[in-house]
DNA sequence: TTGAAAGCGTTACCAT
DNA sequence: ATGGTAACGCTTTCAA
């Protein structure tokens, strides 16, 4: 079933009924009834290719993901993705993603340009030196970054989660808990949100006089077994920390391991705080949550990214526009008085 | 830069400069030679949309998740996409994915069909009871099922993993350890993975005239707290386990936990296997893994995944094409004789 | 070996 | 309010 096979249903041309399909306002009312129902009838519905050759907008919104990236981001990607396609979907787009080796994103780029095959991209997991944004902007390919890009924060659309802050509201609650050697988790520092977090950690300490411990700040893929590993041998050092603060959920599930085969009681002989991305599968809700967390939904900011990566495509503002969100910094059991 | 502009460029007609791209035999060696170089200096690559409206085909492979499912197997579902991306990329597809609400699959196959959005889709998460199949076919939608549909094995194309062979040699490696008391923290039980790993975990127990007891056999989705909670109260009751098989190294973390927050020692009081997905968050590598684990990458089955799908696309095999791949049982330091 | 021209199924411009 | 028709940029059939 095609344009043309149902305007002949119809008896009307092809440009009348698409227009009332595509809700233009010239058509008459009882025409726009009597198309729409004929067009629902025969599971009637316009042959993508053709509209996107036609209209020169592909309707789709491209995610090109280096596999370092990747490997990294894994959970927390996927996650966005849930937020952003649900957008997507409601808005007509359809989400292209693209996995491709770390240095073959350019020529990702270029070909989505030259194809023609996405109206704009998302860009994730912004690095403290970022290159893709300038590339993007040559290209002319609409993008809006998941994070920000130092430097290019006032030139790019973006959303983030204000990790800064984040960080060191929870790095405060462990030193309002008495806490002086605290533990930094962090992942790898070439990551902007990495400096951000290790930024608001060291404001807090420096707040209260408290020095910094190289031996206490680690950075490394946010695995489980760099939770465990780190926090075990830090417990069995000299001077071993009172609290750990850990960058993902996964990293201080390994922390707790650690704990525990130290013998140690979590939340009591040790605090934890996590930041928690709300991933579905890592749940740590319940009444009280198993750690106390600064907790932000990433599916939330895949949301609200598709909303305003569409609306940089159709309104196309003049001004860049960009979104901050606030974690909520929330009690769970892993947190007590330093002993 | 469009065809037309480039065939000018070369004296050439669009035809033969077609031709030419598309490696036709007809064209002499050093025209196509000649237009081969033009195209790469002048960044000419045909537009997406106009070869795909003019071919019928839409060289897309589309991913329908239904959020329930989601939910579960993001991770899982992240790592297998990983590598069906890599592979669609070499072959010049794209992947397009929609996360759509539990009820809406029916309309979101629709609206590939009708819309030509996509020559072939990826089935995930079949259950015991799976329906999606039989919508594919009668909307003669080209699809390879990841797992298998019970009943339906011989009637579709799919590639899955021996579920139940690697639970039943998981389960015979601690039985011939000694253990007898084996509890099993499985999926969700609609899901049909979890349903062939219960038939393994059956099998080997009965093989050894060992009965089963429900109080050891729980499902859920395979969350970490689903493995801490459902270890401790196993392990705090009146016969407790000597040993878990758990179908998710998530929940087999939490399994740890648990062991070590009732004063137990993992690999010596308490033995655990995990199945192992081989994550790339989620590492269980090293010299010798942490966890005793059948281990079988679910980012290799996206790879041949891919590459069965698309030969389905194009060389449209009469008989329908299966995979079937084992498992690696791998010792680590999580299991050891039966006190 | 090359070229002309007819699709592919829309949308959008220009008439009426 | 409706219709005719020219794009959109490619592939493919038919001719030469």
């Amino acid at each position: 079933m095609n344009l043309k096979e149902l305007a002949e249903r119809l008896k009307l041309s092809q440009t009348t009924v698409s227009r009332a399909l595509n809700g233009y306002p010239e058509v008459s009312a009882k025409t726009r009834r009597r198309v729409e129902e004929m067009a629902r009838a025969l599971g009637y519905a316009p042959n993508q290719q053709a509209r996107r050759l036609a209209t020169g907008r592909s309707m789709s919104i491209g995610h090109v993901l280096p596999r370092s990236l990747h490997e990294m981001l894994n959970p927390v990607f996927m996650e966005f993705i849930a937020g952003a396609g649900e957008t997507y979907a409601q808005r007509g787009y359809d989400m292209v993603i693209a996995i491709v080796d770390d240095g073959q994103e350019e020529s990702a780029y270029q070909e989505i340009v030259a194809r023609k095959k996405a109206d704009g991209v998302m860009l994730h997991g912004p690095r403290v030196a970022e290159t893709r944004h300038t590339l993007l902007k040559s290209l002319d390919l609409p993008f809006l970054v998941h994070g920000r890009i130092p430097g290019a924060e006032d030139a790019t659309d973006w959303i983030d989660m204000n990790n800064r802050r984040a960080f060191e509201r929870a790095a405060h609650l462990l030193l309002d808990l008495g806490h002086r050697r605290i533990a930094f988790l962090n992942g790898l520092e070439d990551m902007d949100f990495v400096a951000r977090r290790k930024a608001g950690y060291m404001t807090a300490l420096n707040d209260r006089g408290v020095e910094l411990d190289p031996a206490l700040m680690r950075n490394s893929a946010m695995t489980e077994p760099f939770g465990a590993l780190s926090a075990r041998e830090m417990l069995t050092a000299a001077r071993p920390p009172t609290a750990f603060l850990v960058s993902s959920m996964i990293t201080a599930i390994g922390v707790s391991r650690a704990i525990s085969e130290c013998g140690l009681r979590i939340g009591q002989d040790v605090s934890v705080i996590t930041h928690d991305d709300a991933l579905s599968f890592l749940p740590n809700s319940g009444e009280v949550p198993i750690f106390t967390c600064t907790r932000s939904s990433v599916r939330t900011a895949g949301i609200r990214a598709a909303e305003m990566l569409i609306k940089r495509l159709i309104d196309q503002p003049v001004e860049p526009i960009s979104e901050l969100l606030e974690a909520d910094l929330i009690l769970g059991q892993s947190t007590g008085p330093a002993g």
